[in-house]
DNA sequence: CTGAAAGCGCTAACAC
DNA sequence: GTGTTAGCGCTTTCAG
């Protein structure tokens, strides 16, 4: 019994009653092998008996591990980052880890704040989808200060020594890009995102995939957003811009949605008269005004290797050399690119 | 400095430094007021020259409170509880808490064992959207004969004595059903969801409405769905029922967007011919096909006011009476309850 | 196979 | 103001 009613049943209490050490208990519940079969049995019975479940805090100051591990992402509620996590989870849990998720709200000084705090949690381990500008340094080299292993997703960068598990997005701009010209697009705009690998590569595909099919644009087709209602206003300032646009290639999904939101209220016919396509195939596309074509990332795979890749570094002692996994775009289309 | 590189600082290495004792170094870091001003800045000078950053594990080992919070989601690839979960979040971490989110996929054994999880990891409170069937007891008593405060939402389970955040579902099924009714619908079909609070307060309150209004319908009219792609399917069947409906309340949102995917493949109008609302207001009911009126529940307040209470219950000693938060719902109409 | 000793890094409670 | 004493509940290490 412990002396507190209420209070969680401890090793120590189980040790007590059955006459045996702490560290024997302490053995049988790790699964040890170096424990008489009869003791086991009883001391598991007792645990059983008790519901005794261990406190993890103490274990993992003792032990130095946590089997936590932490998971930043820009936004939860972008079903891209949602399907990440969700990979990630699926995937590490049953390897015995929690997942502590974050949002840094696209914000790199909340990133950089997060990141202290799960490092001062002591996790095993971090992955991260960073909202820092391409040529910061500062918050992944305050990780490997500390020596726990981290990966990156979707946004790469090159000054982190750091496993990266992401699109190739270059080829995702030139897929995007070549198919509209395939389907007889001649002036097409950009919604482009945010400056850093996935918008810029995406931009720089969308440049290629042009350039090599001898195609020129204004500059004012070219425009932001990072979002539905962002890409619903981008549209709408291409839709002034003479000649019009005959196609528009949206950064992500959503500033996609938006835009043919704004393209229809136009009055305007997807995809007869404009054609459109995005990026993630987030599970709604189908759904949308007009099916959205798009460029598939398997973003659940993602997750799902940006996890295993971690698991696998936690568990080796040295550093391994940092493995990149690019997973290749594929193109999934339907009406809002139909001939 | 310590004895091994890359070891992080500690309380301990700041003291010998500075020739005071531990408890002075860790009491400045807690804020302490009765450290002399001096001593202070010597040591906050150090802390901030060798970066030191508190151990939470072993804080939370001696304080007995980890200031870390649990919240069990269904889903998160639903935007309903991804929303939540963000409102949770961004509202308890300036509090000081962390968040670990975990996802039971919807299967109560699972639920269960994330619970037991979370127990062991020592979380200071709980946030329960909850899968288990209603008359279940013992997840919510494990909870509390650890002496646990914890918060339900969304799902609501009168034998558990928590606080419950959440909206009226009959109030939401009477509101649906009563919108289509006025706007002239008069064989009314229901997508139901699962048999868990929220679907079966749904389909009392859409019966409520059909009752007051002196309609009845078959059976047939009453399907189960719970996400777009068993709406899709849901919808398929209600259109084959003789009469065919004229109005389709859904259970949630997706259910309903996947409805509306059926209706329109089959030649149907949307409003004309049928009128689909559904339960959420998610953010791309918008874009879809039929932008879709729905019935607004306040997801990121849910998240918010749940995480609000439960840290009053943390903070405070005694249990106090469970209090209830009921979120009234609003009718949000689009073009698929057009006239 | 079993257990005693020695912490993990920090904080509560109380002396000085 | 400052420091001492005693842990938190567990694991590591190593002796029996």
């Amino acid at each position: 019994m412990s002396n507190v009613p209420n209070a969680p049943v401890r090793l120590k209490d189980i040790a007590r009653d059955l006459n045996v050490s702490v560290m024997t208990v302490s053995k049988v519940v790790r699964g040890c092998a170096d424990v008489g079969a009869e003791t086991r049995s009883r001391v598991l019975a007792r645990i059983k008996e008790l519901n005794y479940q261990p406190n993890w805090v103490a274990r993992s100051l003792a032990a130095r591990r946590t089997f936590m591990i932490g998971l930043i992402v820009p936004d939860l509620m972008h079903s891209f980052f949602a399907e990440i996590a969700k990979g990630v989870s699926t995937t590490i849990r049953p390897l015995g880890y929690d997942v502590v998720i974050c949002n840094s709200e696209e914000d790199c000084a909340v990133e950089s704040s997060e990141v202290d705090r799960l490092l001062a949690r002591q996790v095993d381990g971090l992955i991260l989808a960073s909202a820092q500008p391409p040529s910061s340094m500062d918050v992944f080299s305050r990780i490997e200060a500390r020596n726990v292993p981290y990966v990156l997703v979707d946004r790469r960068f090159v000054a982190a020594s750091a496993p990266y598990v992401g699109a190739d997005d270059e080829a995702i701009g030139r897929l995007a890009t070549k198919h509209l010209i395939e389907r007889g697009c001649r002036r097409i705009a950009h919604i482009a995102g945010p400056p850093l690998t996935t918008g810029l590569g995406r931009l720089k595909g969308y440049r290629e995939a042009l350039a090599s099919a001898g195609l020129t644009v204004p500059d004012s087709y070219i425009v932001n957003a990072t979002d539905d209602a962002s890409g619903y206003e981008a549209a709408r300032r291409l839709l002034t811009v003479d000649p019009r646009p005959d196609g528009i290639f949206g950064y992500n999904d959503p500033t996609a949605a938006g835009a043919m939101k704004a393209i229809l209220e136009a009055g305007i016919g997807i995809p007869q008269s404009i054609k459109v396509i995005g990026v993630g195939n987030v599970h709604y596309s189908d759904l949308l005004r007009v099916p959205l074509s798009t460029i598939d990332q398997s973003s659940a795979s993602i997750g799902q290797q940006a996890a295993e890749i971690l698991v696998k570094a936690i568990g080796s002692k040295r550093r391994r050399p940092p493995r990149t996994v690019i997973i290749p775009p594929t193109l999934v289309v339907r009406e809002s690119t139909g001939r």
